[in-house]
DNA sequence: TCTGTCACG
DNA sequence: ACGTACGTGACAGAA
């Protein structure tokens, strides 16, 4: 790009010029691209900014007659507004969209003439368009200097009014005020020609945007320009006809369908793969398959069914692959009987623990095939769980899987049952005709997504991690989710009810504090009564959307001011109880079963945990004394049984020690001292007995902080000490913890050589950003890089200690239950006679799961309900 | 559908 | 002047 104008006449202006942030400059090429898809006139002139082509445009229409806006959110355009000539400034966050005129830019600007905007810019600066300005000079001074003085010109001949610093820094910037107001001129003569014709907006160019699009994962936007069948895959052609397995012999039914090669093109939605799918709908056929089925070391699988929650859907059909391009529809009928009968030929094969399942998040399968009395062993290959060790961050669904990997565009299931939303179609109702493409399709794509993500685990170190941990874990699951918890309804409704008063109870203080009725659970009419009405901040700060804050650490800092903040902190939190948990867990109890079922999720958090939905059992309140309570509903299966927790203490800490081989820490645990009273004995360089509470508050802090790579701010904000104490307290743990400060640097290094980090286990996780120019953005990825192992191998260890407890209960042939998995924890239902088989059990596979240089402690508890058994 | 808030480890 | 400790999921309100 030849250098402009403005370059030219102050080359620090470039100099001074941040580089383009990274993501900002990748972007840039798109934005052109998407620009002539759309056939949006593109105008650019080699040497001239876009603000002086806009300027000169503006000018020329308007001496032809025509009214003029210009969208920008640029301040400086300003200048520019007369009569004719107006700023349309896009809406933004909070604010509606504004059309500026003469009247609005005067009044905004406080001059008498618009031509004034360039002065004041010329002296306050803009750091949006690097305007240096004067320094010293903001809005205020700049609009008051304007005011009295008229320009800037005018202004610096009279500096001899002026006094002080004020004066002193126009005297010496004189020269660099006179530059920016230059800088901020837009000129009008750019060597431009208006051509109307050229300015006419077309026709969005499908051919040109429909790849984009589809690169970018502009879904929605997609169906908003071509319509809702963007990306939705038209019907193949059908033909061929067959009767037997592979579709030898001649039929009159056109039943199995083969299409022919097309290359893919993304976004196209073009069914691109050469393929033979078959319905195995008759008695013979079913055997036939089964026995093939059977004599195979591995075989893929998917089930089709009326709903997400294999807890509660139906099933529809069964799909089988063993070879690419090749597939088996079995439908199964409505009723329960009928189904159970078709699945009777398939149950010797899910069943036999010689034969590989392969499938795409397994789990849902093998939870519903459970309600078919078929118990699937064995082996398996999940295909989701694959993608998750290969590249844990991005998404693993099977139809981005396909997309990505097979450059295959899977037919959607809304081409089945229509879009989401209210009147979605069941799967019950399709036809079998599509419903057979389809389902057969899920199991050939999954079989061979299988085979491309072999050689990547392989690649990626992760073969082990696959076949000892991720795939194993999931029967484990899946029987956890079967099991369920039992949940005391009563003693809810109970706690529902006094949460109910007391929540009254608060609105009427507040109301009464407040002076007026609002919904206090809306951050924006609360944030305006704190700090509009009550004017509790005048500094209050506002979210990015324009709303004030009103975080419970913002209205901590002003409970000194007012009373009524504790009253909306305790309302929060009793509402936030009642809602979320009170009232929530007993309307997800299963009305089968009478338990509730969460569904754990293997394969989001990034950096190897589990995650649990529906509900989420890994957030139930513990640390405030109402909340707790929510713990007692948490209750064995019957009055012959108990809760028994078995906690890991300290883990992520142990695991620090272990992995930085820091000789301190090894020894404190060795000795098995309590490790944040050490740690504060050690910053604070006193005896052991010595250490006061807020030593080992501090100490504790940091010790968390450690984990999560903080910076000196963080320790000092989440303490409330100053920063320079807070950097003296990290400055001492690392002295006397030099292990940990060695590993820290190693891991991070290793980050920016090798592009992950990983665990014990050798879990990846990638961290693009590691090596990005962007400060904050490497910062992210730097605390990542820290984090991730240690959170990960904590998760290493759980998952094989779940495994092996979980193969424990079934060898010897247990009754209790491990039900629940929180991070660091285990919750088992067992019979009274079971608990000390149970405790020494659990205790034993959760401190051998890894080998560790570290001792590994493991606390155990039992009870009536989940809160006894802390 | 997004945002703010808050529950957990 | 900014941003500032990791990982999650659910709910209410706003858009």
């Amino acid at each position: 790009m030849a250098p402009t104008n403005r370059h030219i006449e102050f080359e620090s202006y470039k100099a001074n010029r941040q580089a383009i942030p990274e993501d900002l400059a990748a972007a840039i090429p798109y934005v052109y691209k998407l620009v002539e898809g759309f056939n949006i006139p593109l105008i650019t002139l080699d040497g001239y900014e876009a603000d002086d082509i806009i300027g000169t445009l503006a000018k020329q229409a308007e001496a032809k007659g025509y009214t003029v806006y210009c969208m920008t959110p640029d301040k400086d355009f300003g200048q520019l507004v007369t009569e004719s000539i107006f700023v349309y400034k896009p809406a933004r966050l909070g604010n509606g969209a504004e059309t500026l005129g003469i009247k609005e830019i005067l009044e905004k600007w406080e001059v008498s003439d618009v031509k004034q905007v360039i002065d004041i810019l010329g002296l306050w600066g803009d750091s949006v368009d690097n305007i240096p300005g004067i320094p010293g000079i903001g809005e205020k001074t700049a609009k008051d200097l304007i005011k009295r003085f008229g320009s800037m010109e005018a202004i610096l001949a009279n500096t001899n009014q002026l006094k002080g610093k004020q004066r002193e820094n126009l005297e010496t910037f004189a020269e660099q005020g006179l530059i920016s107001k230059k800088l901020a001129t837009i000129q009008l003569d750019v060597p431009i020609e208006l051509d109307e014709e050229r300015l006419i907006l077309g026709q969005p160019d499908q051919e040109a945007l429909e790849p984009l699009f589809a690169e970018l994962e502009f879904r929605t936007l997609g169906k908003r320009v071509f319509g809702e069948e963007f990306n939705v895959l038209t019907t193949p052609p059908t033909s061929g006809t067959q009767m037997d397995l592979f579709g030898n012999a001649a039929s009159t039914e056109a039943t199995n369908t083969t299409t022919e090669y097309v290359p893919p093109v993304a976004g196209k939605n073009v069914h691109n793969t050469p393929h033979t799918y078959f319905l195995a709908d008759t008695p013979v056929l079913k055997q036939e398959l089964a026995s093939l089925l059977s004599k195979q070391r591995s075989f893929c699988f998917d089930t089709e069914t009326t709903g997400t929650d294999a807890n509660v859907a139906d099933l529809v059909g069964l799909s089988f692959s063993i070879e690419p391009g090749t597939a088996w529809y079995v439908p199964a009928p409505p009723d329960r009987a009928e189904s159970m009968q078709v699945l009777a030929y398939f149950k010797p094969i899910f069943e036999d623990e010689t034969i590989e399942k392969v499938g795409q998040n397994t789990k849902y399968d093998i939870l519903l095939l459970a309600r078919y009395g078929i118990n699937v062993k064995g082996p398996l290959f999940d295909t989701m769980l694959a993608h998750y060790l290969i590249d844990p961050d991005t998404r693993h669904g099977m139809d981005v899987l396909a997309e990505n990997y097979l450059g295959y565009t899977p037919i959607p299931i809304t081409d089945l049952i229509g879009p989401r939303g209210k009147k979605q179609g069941n799967m019950q109702d399709v036809d079998m005709e599509a419903i057979k493409e389809y389902a057969a399709e899920d199991a050939d794509i999954t079989l061979q997504l299988k085979a491309t993500f072999e050689p990547l685990l392989e690649k990626a170190e992760a073969v082990e991690l696959a076949q000892k941990v991720e795939f194993p874990l999931v029967h484990v699951l899946a029987d956890m989710e079967q099991s369920g918890v039992n949940i005391d309804v009563p003693v809810l409704q109970q706690l529902s009810e006094t949460l109910a008063t007391d929540i009254v109870e608060l609105e009427k203080t507040i109301f009464q504090k407040a002076g007026v009725r609002f919904n206090i659970a809306s951050p924006k009419q609360l944030g305006e009564i704190l700090f509009e009405k009550l004017q509790l901040d005048p500094k209050a700060k506002k979210t990015k959307t324009g709303q004030y804050k009103t975080g419970e650490d913002v209205l901590l800092t002003l409970a000194s001011k007012s009373d009524i903040v504790k009253d909306i902190l305790e309302f929060r939190q009793l509402q936030k109880l009642k809602s979320t948990y009170v009232d929530a867990l007993p309307m997800m109890i299963n009305p089968l079963t009478g338990r509730v079922h969460t569904s754990y999720n293997q394969a989001v958090a990034a950096t190897g945990r589990l995650s649990s939905t529906n509900p989420n059992l890994q957030n139930i309140p513990i640390r405030t004394a109402r909340g707790r309570e929510v713990r007692k509903a948490f209750i064995p299966r019957d009055e012959n049984h108990v809760i028994l927790s078995a906690d890991y203490s300290q883990i992520e800490l142990r695991l620090v020690a272990h992995m930085s081989d820091d000789k301190g820490m090894l020894d404190a645990f060795e000795k098995g001292l309590d490790i944040h009273r050490a740690t504060a004995a050690k910053v604070y360089g006193v005896p052991l007995e010595e250490v006061t509470a807020a030593q080992r508050r501090n100490a504790k802090a940091v010790n968390f902080g450690i984990i999560y790579g903080q910076s000196a701010f963080g320790l000092s904000q989440n303490l409330g000490i100053p920063r320079t104490e807070a950097a003296q307290i990290i400055e001492q743990y690392f002295a006397q913890y030099p292990g940990i400060k060695r590993y820290m640097n190693e891991t991070i290094n290793f980050a920016k050589e090798h592009g992950y980090v990983e665990t014990l286990l050798k879990r990846r996780r990638y961290l693009r950003d590691i090596n990005s120019a962007n400060q904050t953005v490497r910062g992210f990825a730097e605390r990542n890089a820290i984090n991730a192992p240690i959170q990960g191998s904590a998760a290493d260890m759980i998952k094989v200690a779940m495994i092996a407890i979980h193969e424990a209960i079934k060898k010897q042939g247990l009754n209790g239950k491990m039900t629940m998995q929180v991070h660091d924890e285990l919750v088992f239902d067992v019979p009274k006679e079971e608990v000390a088989l149970f405790r020494a059990l659990a205790e034993k596979h959760m401190k051998s799961a890894l080998n560790m240089s570290v001792p590994i402690v493991v606390e155990l508890g039992e009870g009536r309900n989940w809160l006894e058994a802390h």
